[in-house]
DNA sequence: GATGAATGAGGCTTCATTCAT
DNA sequence: AATGAATGAAGCCTCATTCAT
């Protein structure tokens, strides 16, 4: 029963972000969200108040599992290149195998309805923090960068690249480990 | 009578893009953006057939001013770095004088009803050709890079700084000129 | 359950059908059908995919009554005469019972919006073969006369009595007994 | 100047009739009746009060020309047979040449919006009664018929042949001389 | 707990009509 | 006289949400 219940309301968020990303917030409406998911419409009110509160939460666990994860790579006693490798290639996989993630966490930023969640937001800055303070121990990146240069560099070029290659901008090749070595090299540079 | 015209429809478009903004597309009425504009929503449907329209259009003109700044900066017979400094400085300007053409910009981008124009694309595609070309000829970007990494680099990276000082991720503070020179010396160290 | 929803649909049929009589198509709103149906906006849609299928519903139901009390005829075994007399019975107590219910007819028929159904257009066919038939057989029908004779006899000349009364263009006197037989003599001696 | 406006106008009732037979009475906009007939939209509303009075105008003015012709053909002294072999020639030639005129007349006369004018019903009674007249004097309508009978036979049966093939009941043959002697021969049957 | 029928507010769009020119 | 830009009421339809079962 609370195996079935999780499986169910699983579906229901897989449903509602998948579709969120090929039609938007308001072109996904909840009957078909909760047809895709094969539940009821009323189902989804017993667990979420609304349809943004559904959002939220799916928003909230996507960033959770990426932070999560770098987190994991945190504890594990990588140098710093390796880390950055492992962080972008982490970024690329999900850009592959579930791009509407990726898509999704896209949307939601640059919607003003979706608050960044506070929590996040400091799991963010930490992350950077530590980054930092890896990168200088390790002396690849310059005293003179801040935890915000951390994030500008790391967060938004390997996102850019992802982008890029779905707008078919050059190219729309899949990505490689050329590029991840690549993009490593960029933010390393960047960084120094 | 032209130029009363020419200040409705303008009021209509501003009104638009702070809406949309503000609420997402779909959260943006007709109705809203209207009296907003201080314009009956007929008035809208005399210039576009509906509501998407409008929307491509603030979209492909906003993409295109940008473009055509660019377009001037490479005319203008300046060195790298100057050319980039001057680049990012527009960036941050418009960031700051009018911080909902970015944002509406970067809904845009992730929103799938909206294609990002074609001739955008090629505009796009051969201003970082352009660039790359002036890059290699004065030495200051290294001769593995590809058009692609101008792109990656050139377009986040005070892209990201906007959005982070906006989301307040470390600090809010108003980008100044020591932020150009530092996102400019990033970029420049990221395609070395 | 059942019962209600059934009852729900037929009441929103029958107001469809006054309202669209009394104002038009066009004149007649949805809000004003569901009002008079004691039913929200919206109940329509759950049933129909726009207004024009709620139309094409009632309009093809209606016809294929019709045509069904005629079916019944032939199925009886009664001479020609006899046969034509109740079916403009039947006619004119339909103009005096619901006497919206022909003008809706008449509407959709000369609505170009609407085209007659193909399987009525069949069936009048087919009817109006039979009853062609039937009358030759009994020599009550010349035998220089086509389908299309009976067609135009038997399903204008009562039609256009009920019309002239509703009209008023000499009187608007209820059809009586004494018009019928009028009428089927009028029919038959024009089919001789 | 006289000239240009008689022209105009009749442009605007040319068009107007065209387009509503084609589109309904709400399908036909001003902006496409004044479009199609090179004016202006507000040209429209210097001569008619609104939408409605000009479809009145219309209507009226299609009934009196019809009505005209038979008033002068009840003036040629012709024997009855051929009075109304003219007339059903007449119909069907209106049929040929300007069917959206007839369609346009059943249209109104189905619409509840558009009363049948009152000074029509008189002319069209009197019609009746002459017709009933005339073929009593000749003796080929017998005595016992009314002027309605006349009425319900000469309008109905030809106007629905014209029906019938217009929506390829039967057939969509055009209608030829055989069918007005066929539809004279049913009238007159039909009639004594 | 779960359903899904029903609601009705609100969205986009059309178009008859007005009126300044 | 004639225009046509502008209006805004009203129409059709969608869909988040509720609630009786």
């Amino acid at each position: 029963m609370r195996n079935t219940d999780t499986q169910k309301i699983e579906r229901v968020k897989e449903a509602a972000l998948k579709l969120i990303v090929s039609k938007g917030y308001h072109g996904a409406s909840i009957a078909e969200i909760a047809k895709a998911a094969q539940v009821s419409d009323g189902y989804l009110y017993r667990h979420y108040a609304n349809k943004a509160d559904l959002v939220k939460d799916i928003y909230r666990s996507k960033l959770k599992a990426f932070h999560d994860f770098i987190y994991e790579l945190l504890d594990a006693d990588l140098p710093f290149k390796e880390l950055l490798k492992r962080l972008i290639t982490h970024l690329f996989a999900i850009a592959k195998e579930e791009p509407e993630t990726v898509q999704f966490i896209f949307m939601m930023i640059h919607d003003h309805d979706f608050d960044y969640p506070h929590s996040r937001l400091l799991a963010l800055r930490d992350i950077c923090v530590q980054l930092l303070e890896r990168g200088k121990r390790e002396d690849v990146i310059g005293s003179n960068h801040k935890a915000e240069d951390v994030l500008i560099v790391v967060f938004s070029l390997p996102v850019k690249l992802i982008e890029a290659r779905r707008k078919g901008v050059f190219t729309s090749h899949e990505i490689t480990s050329v590029d991840v070595e690549n993009i490593t090299d960029i933010c390393l540079n960047a960084l120094r």
